[in-house]
DNA sequence: TTTTAACACGAAAACGTTTTCGTAGTGATT
DNA sequence: AATCACTACGAAAACGTTTTCGTGTTAAAA
């Protein structure tokens, strides 16, 4: 098991300074032909590679970025990653991933371990709990020891830094708009509580259909979940709320949600109880997710192009990178979502 | 913005050296009560902390593992990524993502990038390209450099290092054996060509089954799909494959497919020529992923515990890393599959 | 008063690079 | 013979740490 060869060790095999042989590894004009072949072929062979951390020591820079999510077993933020990493290897950088778990406490200790030197810049999106605590202190000292950030779906205002975000509002509204084109007079509301932006975002979509074509809103069709609770490992609980929507108002006739796994589990229980999707009941979802396209009826959604964000994001982090003149102006990318048309609606 | 501080900023604002700040940081007895208290105070004042790359410099060691997988947007191996992390994180240590893309050159690219100092060891599922061309040169060429190496799931005999499997033998076999169990005289097997080695095993399993209970080896009950084609993208095409097979040979009554992708079709194919899903064909898969707990009937599946293997393979990687004695000798851990009974089967 | 020991701190090396600057040696020009 | 300009290389600093070792000061012991 041999080491991993150094400059210096060259330097003393070759007796030669530890200069010269880093400047005939570049080719500089300053070494002879004959010096540089003679560094050239003894690096080949014992296959030397620049030692990384000495060069990001050197250079102040480890072109690396760091990414933050709160959870990776989720389509949607892979899909992310997935479009992070293509971009970020293209333009030469590697990525290193934290998980928040959508906790507060392990987003702040995450970031600590990763801005003190470890990386160039963070893309994060927030979890829950900080979004519910409404605590951002970590980003403001981070973006002040002078550390980019760019922020994806879950952003807030509050915090002065590139973003990446899916048009919630106009996608959520088209989503409710085509249900009400194809007829539905009573459409349920699945959404989230307030404090994920998305989901209040997504919710003023749907009031923003019902506005637009004159329909009532109707308090008892919007179901507001309390997403602290982890439906996935809780499906019965979620059912049991599903359910009493539907019994408490009969007429429902359609339904946005705001998630997949609200759509899926609305379209399970309609079915349930006796309901033809979508001859009774249209269902849209708001989501990346593989779910939809498998389930049967295969889902209708709002698709949130999760790759195109994370493409995104990376290429305003890099821009701003390797950009040095760093001129103190934010944008926010938003990319258009779309409305992918499948069995559960007309 | 102000730059991050240093310990010589420090030492030069106190007016000490920087050899005082550094151990009146670490509480050095050999520094006095009043040095330290200035100290420590300035050093909190100004948010100190230590520069990472500066102590991988030094420790050769950065405290960052890298993982490469095929592929990120799937659920097994963002649960394999999730029990890194975890552990990780609770030992300390960062983790750096690599996507082969399922392609060999992308793979080796990738670990060139990372073996060059910034990371200490190596995480990996063989690529479907590697396991093709059965070319390991760049595994073997990263553990003669001294860096540990630890394969998950997709492994091959030829690398000597540390190894986390699942049972792919054992969990087929008794998938199997349930079918049979369930009364099932004609069970077809969906499987993928033989180089991928967790198809090949689960392919044994099947036959060991019939086997033991034996049953005939009807080989025309036995699919074997060209995984080079991305069937989630072309879908029609695997549903004609399984439609013939099922056209084919009338009399089948239980399928075993050695992943998600293929048992979900498989149901779907089976329900739209007719038959009922678990009365008469009855199905189990072989996956972690999720689209079979939510799908209609319900998919049974043999569970490979996922995040277990990751949380495992980060275990063993820094075990290796942190017992400086490097015995060379090394283990595979095999993690016990487990059959998840749905409503695909009675 | 001299020696000793404890105390508190600083200098310097090391990790592996790159780069600036200085300088021997050589051959050509005055 | 003295100056000059190259050529080809080496020394050293710098990035930010930690740690070993050396040393000046003071107080206690002889």
């Amino acid at each position: 098991m041999k080491r991993k060869v150094t400059l210096k060790q060259i330097a003393r095999e070759l007796d030669v300074s530890i200069s010269t042989v880093s400047k005939a590894l570049r080719n500089s004009v300053e070494i002879s032909e004959d010096t540089k072949q003679k560094v050239q072929a003894f690096a080949k062979l014992y296959n030397y590679k620049p030692n990384n951390i000495a060069l990001s020591l050197k250079n102040r820079k480890t072109n690396t970025i760091g990414i933050i999510i709160p959870e990776i077993v989720h389509h949607f933020f892979s899909k992310v990653i997935r479009g992070v990493e293509l971009v970020a290897n293209q333009r030469g950088y590697n990525v290193i991933i934290g998980l928040s778990n959508e906790s507060f406490a392990k987003e702040v200790i995450n970031m600590e371990m990763l801005a003190n030197g470890s990386i160039d810049g963070f893309i994060i999106s927030l979890s829950k709990e900080t979004l519910q605590q409404q605590d951002y202190h970590h980003f403001d000292e981070t973006i002040n020891q002078g550390m980019p950030i760019v922020m994806f779906d879950r952003v807030v205002s509050e915090i002065q830094c590139d973003k990446v975000i899916v048009d919630d509002f106009e996608g959520a509204k088209n989503a409710v708009e085509k249900l009400i084109e194809n007829n539905c007079k009573n459409i349920a509301l699945i959404t989230t509580k307030d404090y994920v932006s998305v989901g209040r975002l997504r919710t003023q979509g749907y009031l923003e259909a019902l506005k637009n074509y004159s329909l009532d809103l109707k308090a008892e069709l919007i179901l507001k979940l309390d997403d602290d609770i982890n439906y996935e490992v809780n499906l019965d609980a979620l059912e049991k709320e599903i359910e009493q929507l539907f019994k408490t108002n009969k007429t429902i006739d359609g339904i946005f949600a705001v998630n997949e796994l609200y759509a899926l589990t609305a379209m399970r229980v309609a079915r349930r109880l006796g309901f033809n999707v979508p001859d009774d009941i249209q269902v849209i979802g708001f989501t990346d997710g593989v779910l939809s396209k498998h389930s049967t009826p295969s889902l209708s959604t709002v698709s949130q192009h999760a790759q195109l964000m994370g493409e995104k994001a990376a290429g305003l982090l890099i821009d701003k990178l390797e950009n040095d003149e760093d001129e103190e102006s934010y944008q926010t990318q938003i990319i258009a979502s779309e409305l992918i048309e499948r069995e559960s609606t007309k």
